[in-house]
DNA sequence: TACTATTTTTAGATTTGTCTAAATTTAATA
DNA sequence: TATTAAATTTAGACAAATCTAAAAATAGTA
């Protein structure tokens, strides 16, 4: 029907992500806060996407998206994915590097652009921090993720992704070979603060909780 | 000193190319005209960039390009090119299709990004079209290119771009195979219409003027 | 329940890039 | 040279996205 800017698009990511990934409601200072800017800019757009039909949108009642606005949604953050795959696959970026190119890039409006990255690059599931990409129709896999803080000392398991996307988290883990697709089994979870000794390989290291409630995790089953 | 903004950028690469491939000079109308907007719209601009010293401008008097200014659009033109030899060299569109998506991934502001993509793309000295690709300092090749039109009956070329960049024109000379690399002989003028019959590999064809103007060709050498 | 604090919305402005219509300047020609 | 034609600029307005400050609504609490 309409064609969204590059703005819409990001509010309507931001929102897709609230709804999804974030306990509380969706409401105006929430999205202010996730988007740097001010309530009453917020408030603007709300209007304006709710013309759109891609939200649902009561004065003082905060925010539902809607199955269009899931789409378009879906659409910029396969985009985003797809081209985080392509920078670190690729152009050989780090994951802790790709996050702002790929926030640029996403808003190449070329569907036809994006089915041909797509192919070339494999149809891959994952972006570099694990995160799952969806396909042309919006879907996409979720294998139960849980966090790695929520793992018992003894156990084995792979990383799956991260919860904190920050530069400074992804950095941290670079450096210890902390990626998506490593096993790490839990040698030991201190009483006293929760952190935990794990063993990567023939390394071993001490995880703060804050760390390694930001690590997602599945059980390790040795085949497939 | 500014960062250009993605118009800024396009008005500049325009005025850039209207300073160097056209004959007349820089004036309102011939930016307004090429970029598809008003006159009015044009002047608006002309006193942004001159006061960001891309341009000199004078009220009436027309337009010169900066070194400043220059060393933009270059930078832009750049980025243009390689991601056209990105999009047909590994994405597999066909030359008449890049153009478009160009136009959007040229303003992704990442240095280091498109650093990365020319050393992936392996250095490419000129774009699909036979167009030279400015390096990071904004040097460029440009052997002296001259028009199909301009050659001889019974000499053999080898086709190094075109002046025509629409899709109509693109799409016209690939059904016939006529690309950057191809080598072309003339077989014969028409006093007439100075239309050319030309032969490519074992096929013969007959060109217009109108379609050989639009070719551009360097002499045959055995050699390298 | 009444009052205060918080959240949200409105009002009014600003910036960027655009437009149409009118005014001005330059160029062309009788 | 005077006058018309063409090109250019100005004036005023608009849409998108943002902001600050003030007003209104909701939530929390004595």
């Amino acid at each position: 029907m309409y064609q969204p800017t590059a703005t819409e698009e990001n509010y309507l990511k931001t929102i897709y992500h609230l709804s999804n990934t974030g306990i509380k409601s969706v409401n105006t200072s929430s999205i202010a806060t996730s988007m740097e800017t001010t309530a009453a800019s917020v408030t603007d757009m709300l209007r304006k996407l709710s013309d759109k039909e891609w939200i649902n949108y009561e004065k003082y009642k905060g925010v539902k998206i809607t199955r269009k606005g899931e789409k378009v949604a879906l659409g910029i953050i396969r985009k985003h994915r797809l081209w985080e795959v392509f920078l670190t696959n690729i152009l050989e970026f780090e994951w802790d590097e790709v996050h702002h190119m790929a926030e640029e890039l996403e808003h190449v409006s070329s569907e036809e652009l994006i089915k041909r990255l797509d192919t070339f690059l494999g149809h891959p599931k994952f972006d570099p921090h694990g995160d799952p990409i969806p396909d042309q129709t919006g879907k996409m896999e979720s294998h139960d993720k849980f966090s790695l803080s929520s793992g018992e000392a003894g156990e084995k398991y792979i990383i799956t992704g991260v919860t904190d996307h920050s530069t400074l988290f992804l950095k941290h883990l670079r450096k210890y070979g902390l990626l998506p697709g490593v096993t790490v089994s839990i040698a030991e979870i201190m009483d006293y603060d929760k952190s935990m000794l794990v063993k990567v390989n023939k390394d071993k290291f001490h995880l703060s909780l804050e760390v390694s409630k930001n690590i997602l995790i599945k059980k390790y089953v040795s085949a497939k």
